[in-house]
RNA sequence: GGGCGCUUAGCUCAGUUGGCUAGAGCGCCUGCUUUACACGCAGGAGGUCGGGGGUUCGAGCCCCUCAGCGCCCACCA
């Protein structure tokens, strides 16, 4: 087969991913040490964007690596529900259908979801594929499956029967446009200017008042007391009286607590059980009782006639146009305090009072916690496990319930006869079933996803059935990104803890964000969002694959530029160019891939083949992959392509070159997976797949041959560089006395250093080339070497300095005493190269003179 | 109120336990129809590593401090 001039990975790519597939090469060997990488499951129903991108691209460079190091490896791949991300498309939908969730019943929404979500599936694997994911198809689990929800409610059941789970009555957060209350970390916190109003409350005498400073004035009606400092001078007379409550003249108690702090507004603050946490802890420290006066809907309910059914804005508004009118106002400040956001909606997050569903935290957390502490989970970068324990430090109880159809129902069912009598069941298609003879119904609310990924890595592994998979668990590496640390590293290692004892995974690294060209968030609503299809289909999976990664490092958020994909793109084309000259040179017969180094270039490449091998061994094992792939880069493009081949032009061999095609195929191979394969693919004697492949081992070699190519290397430097100070575009002739290095490779530093001929002379004439220490010399006109003088006086200079800073050095009794022998050594040797440059350089500047 | 990160070439960023005569890609400048590649070849310019102080033989890296930018967490009305 002949290899087109330029690459065009569109034409390749999509069959070379048919035949990794096809030929069952992601599937796990079962010989070797596992190792396996579960893929943080990516929303069925959407496209990809580049943090996927990242994400995919990352743990492939791991799948690859490892599967050619022989270990037995799975990189399982998913899909998400997403159940309350996708519920926000889906209610869309139907909001411009002009319905609403009400009309349905929830068996109606779920199917009517899951066939939405059925239509859109497929779109997302196909993009993964286009990534070049090495991952085990056949071990897709989508988050809905069977065998998840089994393993989901068989931890509900073992959390509910170890009375780690229990319903309350709580203040949540409640999103009033999506109709469903938030877990803690899905509230957006904002720091903003707001107003604090001063409200008289008068006695229950009408003789005296308090006053109370609120942000929140609309809320007053559901006042049950008036709260001070015990300690308060101010108050202490009136602690244990009544007030009235304004607009309403409802009798409240003026009451004592701590948390009172009076040195904040007036000291006195009211009490609203029902939409304040702080406010809820007193009345239960109280007994007060609750009254709700915003609805489920973000309206006015148990109010005067006037506020019900408004909206909490312009009740805020009426309600203190009615204070005003009643001359209760005393005045107002503006202070800077934090307000939730729904993070969805963008609309404040309501406070409400509800019966929900909790796990209690503090067992689980707390084992979380010993466990990383004993390093039995690393952390890339390293500073993210000092905040994920502090974050398992100060984590509050859970609230597992989710008031959206699109997801794991809750197996909860409560006795129609007893409201407190509640049991575990798992038949949640039935509305009502009886036990015992009692009736009982359905809990219609479904359970936070993050409950269910939080269990992705012993569920998709079959760890608690101990299936086939279960010797990948623990994972090996949890890769993801820094911004999902909390609501999902977090809980994966607190479920997987508590339900196979073993930590889900040994280690965990995390990606940063990948933002726009100009450091903004890629976001819909902003328009910045780079597809990914869009770029592999200008410049190929690997060139993206090459560009996403590229100079990036754990954890960092970083802008993604268009100029690193299209160095991948060149990159590829590249290594597509050495396969072309290789064809030339080997025909299509070759199969020996043994080196058998004949020339100093082979001797030198294999040295700097076998230092790379070791040196992308170690940056991938230690998760440094931008600087893995730019050893890779610069290894095939500068030592390869521009000495070795250069060199092999004039000197071939054809072993040697075969060798060092199959190992830097091997090399890159996790890093331009199709390109790399394509390449692969013609040679006839591989009649196996690249990626199923071994991982290239080192060839022995002459050290002091390769030093020889080096010294080679460092002439034809020089001559390129002092030949490039020249005037115009002339052909030299190199002379020499008594070099056998630069006699035995006459031609090559010829052709390398485009001389016009390397000769032998007596008198050498013409310019030393000075900083190789060879002896050799340019030989140009006295006129040419005249217009040179400045620039070798510069050059001496430099070289002077540098001089002058290694004597410095070695002047310091007490760095000759302390540094390291080896450097010491080093300086000197350093420090006697440039005493012999700078001689010789004397010397040409004094012929000149 | 706590915590974290960033500040290195014109731009986007690397730089592992201190050894640096500070790197990459892109951009820029000068040459090149060299028979694998112009998605190329050869050469080059460009940096007081945010400011100040300290530790050390030696600091981009460690410590203190100041400034600017960004992020996360937190139930103070």
């Amino acid at each position: 087969m002949k290899l087109a001039k330029a690459y065009d990975p569109n034409q390749y790519e999509p069959n070379i991913y048919a035949m990794w597939e096809e030929g069952g090469a992601f599937e796990p060997t079962g010989v070797g040490e596992p190792f396996s990488i579960v893929m943080p499951p990516p929303n069925a129903n959407g496209n990809l964007h580049m943090g996927h991108a990242l994400t995919v691209n990352l743990e492939d460079i791991m799948a690859r690596y490892y599967r050619m190091r022989g270990r037995d490896v799975i990189y399982i791949p998913g899909a998400d529900h997403a159940g309350f991300e996708t519920w926000v498309v889906y209610d869309k939908i139907l909001e411009g259908q002009g319905r609403n969730r009400f009309d349905f019943t929830r068996e109606q929404l779920y199917s009517q979801v899951w066939n939405f979500v059925e239509q859109q599936r497929g779109n997302m694997e196909l993009q993964l594929r286009a990534l070049g994911v090495s991952a085990s198809w056949k071990h897709l689990v989508f988050t809905l499956d069977k065998k998840v929800i089994d393993t989901v409610y068989k931890t509900f059941k073992k959390l509910w029967d170890e009375g780690l789970i229990y319903r309350g009555e709580r203040i949540v957060n409640y999103s009033t446009k999506y109709q469903t209350s938030y877990a803690d970390i899905e509230v957006d916190h904002k720091l903003e200017k707001g107003t604090l109003w001063n409200i008289a409350y008068p006695t229950y005498d009408k003789i005296g008042e308090i006053i109370i400073a609120t942000t929140r004035p609309e809320t007053l009606f559901g006042d049950t007391a008036v709260a001070v400092h015990p300690d308060d001078e101010r108050y202490k007379d009136l602690i244990g009286t009544r007030v009235l409550l304004p607009l309403t003249g409802r009798e409240i108690p003026i009451i004592a607590d701590e948390f009172v702090d009076p040195t904040f507004g007036t000291g006195a603050v009211k009490v609203t059980p029902a939409h304040d946490p702080n406010d809820f802890e007193m009345s239960q420290r109280h007994n007060l009782e609750k009254i709700q006066v915003i609805d489920f809907d973000g309206k006015m309910i148990n109010v005067p006639s006037q506020f019900a059914g408004l909206t909490v804005d312009v009740a805020r508004k009426r309600t203190l146009a009615a204070l005003e009118a009643e001359e209760l106002l005393r005045g107002e400040t503006t202070i800077e305090h934090s307000v939730g956001y729904d993070y969805k909606s963008g609309l404040p997050i309501q406070p409400l009072i509800k019966d929900q569903w909790f796990l209690k935290i503090s067992t689980l957390a707390k084992r979380a916690k010993e466990a990383i502490e004993k390093n039995e989970i690393t952390f890339t970068p390293e500073s993210r496990k000092r905040i994920l324990v502090q974050y398992l430090d100060n984590l509050r109880d859970w609230n597992l319930s989710r008031q959206i159809p699109w997801g794991i129902p809750i197996p909860a069912f409560q006795n129609v006869d007893d409201s407190n009598d509640w049991i575990f069941d798992e038949r949640v298609d039935e509305k009502t079933i009886s036990v015992n003879g009692k009736k009982y119904q359905r809990e219609e609310d479904t359970l936070d996803t993050w409950f269910s990924s939080g269990q992705w890595p012993f569920i998709t592994t079959d760890a608690m059935t101990n299936g086939p998979l279960s010797r990948f668990y623990p994972n090996s590496v949890m890769e993801t990104g820094v911004d999902i640390l909390d609501r999902w590293v977090a809980r994966m290692i607190m479920l997987g803890l508590y339900n196979t004892g073993k930590v889900p995974f040994k280690h965990v690294y995390l990606h940063g964000l990948i933002l726009d060209e100009k450091g903004q968030k890629m976001s819909k609503s902003k328009g910045n969002v780079v597809n990914p299809m869009e770029t592999i289909a200008k410049y190929g999976s690997d060139a993206l694959r090459l560009g996403v990664i590229a100079n990036r490092s754990a954890g960092q958020n970083q802008a993604f530029g268009i100029d690193k994909v299209m160095a991948g793109r060149n990159f590829c084309n590249k290594l597509w160019n050495i396969a072309r000259f290789a064809e030339d040179r080997l025909g299509s017969g070759y199969r020996n891939v043994i080196a058998k180094p004949m020339t100093i270039a082979d001797h030198w490449i294999i040295r700097e083949l076998n230092n790379s091998i070791s040196d992308i061994e170690k940056k991938i094992e230690s998760y440094r992959f931008a600087e893995a792939s730019d050893t890779i880069y610069h290894t095939i493009w500068d030592s390869v392509a521009d000495w070795y081949i250069e060199a092999s032009k004039l000197q071939d061999n054809p072993t040697m070159l075969a060798w060092v095609m199959d190992t830097i195929l091997k090399l890159a191979h996790p890093f331009a997976p199709f390109v790399t394969e394509t390449i692969w693919q013609t040679i006839p004697a591989n009649n196996k797949l690249l990626i199923s492949s071994k991982w290239p081992v080192k060839a022995t070699y002459d050290e002091i041959a390769a030093a020889e190519f080096g010294r080679l290397i460092k002439l034809v430097d020089e001559a390129r560089y002092v030949i490039a100070d020249l005037p115009g575009n002339v052909r030299y002739d190199l002379l020499y006395q008594n070099d056998s290095l630069i006699a035995d490779n006459r031609l090559l530093i010829q052709r390398l250093a485009k001389l016009k001929s390397v000769q032998m002379v007596d008198q050498a004439r013409g310019l030393r080339l000075a900083a190789s220490g060879r002896e050799a010399w340019l030989d140009i006109s006295t006129k040419t070497l005249d217009e040179h003088q400045t620039k070798l006086e510069a050059r001496l200079k430099d070289i002077n300095a540098l001089i002058k800073s290694f004597e410095a050095r070695l002047a310091n009794d007490t760095y000759v005493k302390k540094a390291p022998a080896e450097l010491v050594e080093e300086t000197r040797t350093q420090l006697e190269q440039k005493k012999a440059h700078a001689e010789r350089l004397v010397n040409e500047l004094k012929i000149l003179k």
